[in-house]
DNA sequence: AATGAATGAGAGTTCATTCAT
DNA sequence: CATGAATGAACTCTCATTCAT
């Protein structure tokens, strides 16, 4: 059977709820600006939304945005910032938590990595696929942070390999592939799946571990 | 080590090459115009390119493009048509040259799954990223194909848990972990990369090999 | 002697002056947009006029017109809607004013009937000429209220016929004929015409009952 | 009852029929694209019609047109010549052949103008309204031969007025509101009118006598 | 904070016309 | 005669942003 539907033209993500964590502020209009523009950036990109609907979706005009932000871009990346901060602390929080075996510890990061993706699917969709449109400079810091998290599993599997209990055939392709496939996650999760959150965060936790072929599963 | 380069904003492919394939006519006008457009579409996505740079790209007018193609629409549904349709041709070669042990077909479709994710990359990202710009009707073949792809990919899987040889603890979420990893190659692969493409190729057949746990690999 | 100069083509009307009625408000940017837009519609018709002409009429930046009007389409309507209005008005007032004998109600009506055209002629050009150009829906209510000006006349008419006072071979007809020489005088009609519009409008009184062979003029 | 219908927008004429006279050669593709133009003029007017949509009707491409007339102004050039050429020969026809009484000839003009209008409405409306879309020089020689057909009109008033048989209030008012009523026959008339042309034509002949006050009628 | 009005630039598309074939 | 391709200009309309209120 395959999944991913075909009606209604292609979405970029199934999901239409979970929108921005609860550790962020959501009150206020600055707050009814990211949502709806996290939403509208998830379907229809940056370059695709304009002003007006962010305004619209918001309910206010748009000459009130900018009371809030001082442009389209630094709304844009906000979102991207609480995105990537969100991962990346949910990884560390995940690391800090669990036993220190390489395995332990490469299940905890990246179940933790999943469920963002499942949780917060929209605001990893528009994290990951709208960074290009931020200047360099907008761009930085929120690059910074997401090389951090990437450095971050790279770390874990470097310390299993060096310990002996990992053996994938390249590291960098192991952290490569295992990000890639929690990425997508966040396409196609919606709460109707027929697994929860956490059971497919424990799939692909195995699929890490068999990756790179933990000796202790 | 961490690859992905934080230099001068987020890119969303480093390939500056391959971009059509040989198979389809790239000649004349209409064919500049096409690789033109999908550079374009590759870097700063659909909504984020005009007609007018897609023109300039072509050495034509902006008003010589509809001699060709009857709006902007049209041009992202011929090259999402083209990519899914040469990425779906690329896996039922893979699969009839194969032997046709369980192990050899998933090795052979991932081989050729990941080899069009380098060899076409900007194709690729344009095929997976920018679809939802398109109109249900015209997104519909080009989804169709994929969906296909999918279900290649996933029949593989099925007929080896089915002889005994894969024990995946989930089939669907294998083939979309699977997919997933090799549709993100194309964001990041390039002919500078410490591996080459055939090499990469084989170690993710490995990943996938190890994902479904298979008994002959 | 012919009167309709030849000089310069063939221009649709020749007034160049009573634009819009007093009773619309024609203050502010909105009031400047519609008179540009009546001037150049009357003179080069809507297809013919672009909205940079009409915002280079009114002193503002074509996109300013769009937060007046959400579409050319709309000053069009907006203008017919004035038009037909105030023509419908202004034969309803001549009725209520004028004696209940059938030849001073269609003198008086013919009256206003072409007062109307010579002081509004820009607006009954406009109104008369450009309906076609207008969407079924925006259409609708301004025909309406032509058809119930057109009823109008024919009351009166069907009045004096069943009253013995008027004879015409054919009533539709006689309400077709004297409506038409009616609007076609804004075609012609200037203040530098030998007669004074209340002397026009006389004689086109007297040359309706002559149609209708009214026994009492 | 309304005559006018309000349904489906508003039209500039109701017939469908009679675009060409039968003296003017239509065959071969010069013919296809006047009878085209002449019914895309009618309907949407000379701006509104665009040179591709004269050639789709037409059955050829758009740069074929060049083979056959100038440029789009020449299209519409030709039609007002034979729209106005033919209206003025059936005035003149008329009136040879009619007694020399003034009522007999103002009777037959008359007729003769408004069978024109009925026979050939969609060349009418054309020629009538749309001549202000042509260059000075270019309209020149059609508004000659229109300007011609009104003095001919106000020669036969002017006749009857000379010899005692006719007493309008005005001349040229008589003319223009005779030359009026009959133009807008044109815009309303269809075979299915509960009378006939000829009947129509005879009814306009009446008011006409009516309003020069023929003694003999 | 929020707004309505305004802006210059630019969006996708169509325009009438030309030209080599 | 007819065409497909091309053009520069223009089309209606939307863009992100500004500003006085």
């Amino acid at each position: 059977m395959v999944r991913e539907a075909s009606a209604l033209g292609a979405r970029r993500l199934q999901a239409t709820e979970g929108v921005l964590p609860h550790s962020v502020v959501t009150e206020g209009t600055r707050g009814r600006i990211l949502d709806a523009a996290l939403r509208l950036f998830a379907e229809a990109g940056y370059a695709g939304t304009s002003i007006r609907e962010i305004a619209a979706a918001s309910g206010v005009q748009s000459a009130s945005l900018y009371a809030h932000f001082p442009s389209k871009e630094h709304i844009l990346a906000e979102l991207a910032k609480i995105g990537h901060n969100e991962h990346h602390r949910a990884l560390r929080a995940a690391l800090l938590e669990s036993d220190p075996s390489p395995a332990n510890q490469l299940a905890a990061v990246v179940r933790a990595h999943v469920l963002m993706h499942t949780e917060l699917s929209m605001l990893a969709v528009v994290s990951n696929t709208e960074l290009h449109s931020l200047s360099p400079e907008m761009a930085a810091p929120v690059m910074a942070t997401r090389d951090s998290s990437v450095q971050l599993i790279q770390e874990v599997i470097q310390r299993g390999v060096d310990l002996g209990a990992f053996d994938p055939p390249h590291v960098w392709l192991a952290v490569a592939a295992i990000g890639a496939m929690g990425i997508r996650v966040a396409n196609w999760f919606t709460s109707d799946f027929e697994l929860g959150a956490e059971e497919v965060a424990d799939v692909y936790a195995e699929f890490a571990l068999r990756i790179v072929n933990s000796q202790d599963r």
